[in-house]
DNA sequence: CGTCGGAATGTGAACAGTCACAAAAATTGT
DNA sequence: ACAATTTTTGTGACTGTTCACATTCCGACG
């Protein structure tokens, strides 16, 4: 009797007495098996404490059940977890390739050498924006690419950030305010450029001459950093479109500093909606995003490509909403 | 000339004239190759563009280079970025098991069965504090345990929390304060309980007898809400220490909607540092961890009890620091 | 009663590598 | 120059599974 590691689908038929093919029908859920053999054979595996060897699986099969998300430091960490849950919950296992953007050929490469049926991915330099050549990058695995370009002609899940920075000036505007400023995002950002442009046209499109505007990294120092720069450029303004609500934290600190209050002096409109943008003093008045409801969109869209060859290719937009809190008010 | 897919190790060693082995000896960068061979055989994986194929290597091998996090969805989201990062310097993989509770077992099986070869562990129901229990329930895989009990007997890394609310409870003391109430995090998260324990022996430690407090759940709204209950039960207090910063945030939302201020009325001391914590108004007094270190300290650990059999066992205990900024201020 | 159809089961050959050992070639010492 | 040694290369077997195809079994039907 020899004592090998683990049981093999082999041993498991030897125990139940059928052939290793009759094993792999019953686990693999096979028609064509009689529910007595099928019985017997689930009994050895049970005996034996057998399972499958998903590596022997995967090899023949090429199918890993495996999802991959590329993607940078910069952006969308909030929403691993919950991608992670909604392909668990189709079966499916997330991995995480936290790669430098010239890395990504690489990442690819290796993402088809471990039969990675799908891929979750960000915006990365040097930009590509044309279908074919990201196919041709990804091996021909399927992807969804969150953050993508407003009409990208790929597979993406995105929410439309320039509407989202129209709402923000508009409501701006319509306090009465004129002299709206802007710290934006880094703008080679899809999202913060489109929040950009979004401020930009709501002010030419309501007469308003172009506005103060410095380009911020997302983080509440680069805001609270920005701001200052603001404020020494002696740029005058009544309100503020934040590029994020990180920044929008940074902003505040950096004009209470200055003796200026929000909202007597300065209002603030930020974006995302962070649970902590509700906690402010005042209440920050933001455009929200569901980034848990981004990152699940995402992954069931990459399943579906996964498991129906012919699931159409389409873009898909969510619309933000603002909400209104305290850091916004009319101009004096 | 058939047209395979994938170009195999064997079509690789007609290429280049030498033996499959040879090819196998070349890619894993094995000694006794001569330097002739190495560079035709390079040349012919480079012409054929061969990339091994990793399932049948870790089919062979049982060596996957993957490691798992295996957790719930309470806790340590924030710090899976930065872990996934440390383990791809280390050409490792990280995949995700976003599991609830009673699905450990499972997760733990299928870890096995992909070859796992090392997993982050977080404390999870039904708590096991033994260590050959997990080891067991491992299969033998190594892992690492963060958010770990102090004194556990098994690799971790954790801060101490309870040295943290000491540090936090003696600061307001020192303030005069002695009606020092607590929104604890949930008593069933270790380090919730610590804090809460840290915080009851600073009291008694300094005379004091024991004061309220109610437990929350470590989110915004869970802290606005215990903070509510705390006041409508008529408890006397000038400070709150806070389970965590969340929850700081809807205190302080609660206290300010009854008409207290902070600091003049109530001191409130946090816990964790989030970002956002130097910008609430007033900057929120708070205790440090480094989220980022404790990643990064567990997968190195991890990777040490992988690739060195005798790494030893131990629990690495790392110690908060205490912020002091403008939510805390002397008792009246 | 032979044979036909379909379900149930079994067999050989992949899948793409690595390991252990055998054989050949190159290097060294005497 | 020849044996001893070392380095380099090659061969067979094996990892654990699924696929494609072959075979057996069993009742029904003409």
């Amino acid at each position: 009797m020899k004592s090998k590691q683990r049981p093999t689908i082999r041993d498991v038929a030897r125990e139940a007495g059928v052939s290793y093919q009759t094993v792999s029908r019953v686990i693999n859920d096979s028609d064509h098996v009689s529910p007595h053999t099928r019985g017997r054979v689930w009994k050895a595996v049970e005996k034996l404490g057998y399972r499958p060897n998903r590596m022997a699986q995967i090899l023949q099969t090429e199918r890993s059940l495996t999802l991959e998300v590329v993607m940078p430091y910069f952006g969308f960490n909030r929403v691993l977890y919950d991608m992670a849950r909604t392909a668990h919950q189709r079966g499916y296992n997330l991995v995480i390739a936290a790669i430098d953007s010239d890395e990504f050929p690489q990442a690819l490469e290796s993402a088809e050498a471990r039969f990675i049926d799908g891929l979750i991915l960000t915006p990365l330099f040097p930009f590509i924006d044309d279908y074919d050549e990201l196919v041709r990058l990804t091996h021909g695995i399927p992807f969804v690419q969150i953050g993508a370009k407003l009409g990208a002609h790929f597979p993406s899940v995105i929410y439309d950030h320039a509407q989202g920075a129209r709402l923000a000036t508009q409501h701006l505007i319509d306090l009465g305010h004129r002299a709206i400023a802007e710290i934006s995002g880094p703008l080679l950002n899809y999202d913060a450029a489109a929040r950009h442009e979004g401020w930009q046209a709501t002010l030419k499109d309501n007469g308003i001459p172009p506005q103060p505007c410095i380009e911020g990294d997302f983080t509440i120092e680069g805001g609270y950093q920005a701001m200052n720069d603001l404020l020494d450029s002696g740029a005058a303004f009544t309100a503020v479109f934040a590029g994020n609500d990180s920044m929008a934290f940074g902003i505040q600190t950096a004009l209470r500093e200055r003796g200026l209050h929000v909202p007597g002096d300065i209002s603030i409109v930020g974006f995302d909606d962070i649970p902590e943008s509700a906690h402010l003093v005042p209440g920050l008045t933001t455009v929200r995003q569901d980034f848990q409801l981004l990152g699940q969109l995402a992954v069931e869209y990459l399943l579906n490509l996964i498991e129906n060859r012919d699931t159409p290719i389409y873009q898909r937009v969510l619309s933000p909403r603002l909400v209104i809190r305290g850091s916004t008010r009319p101009v004096r």
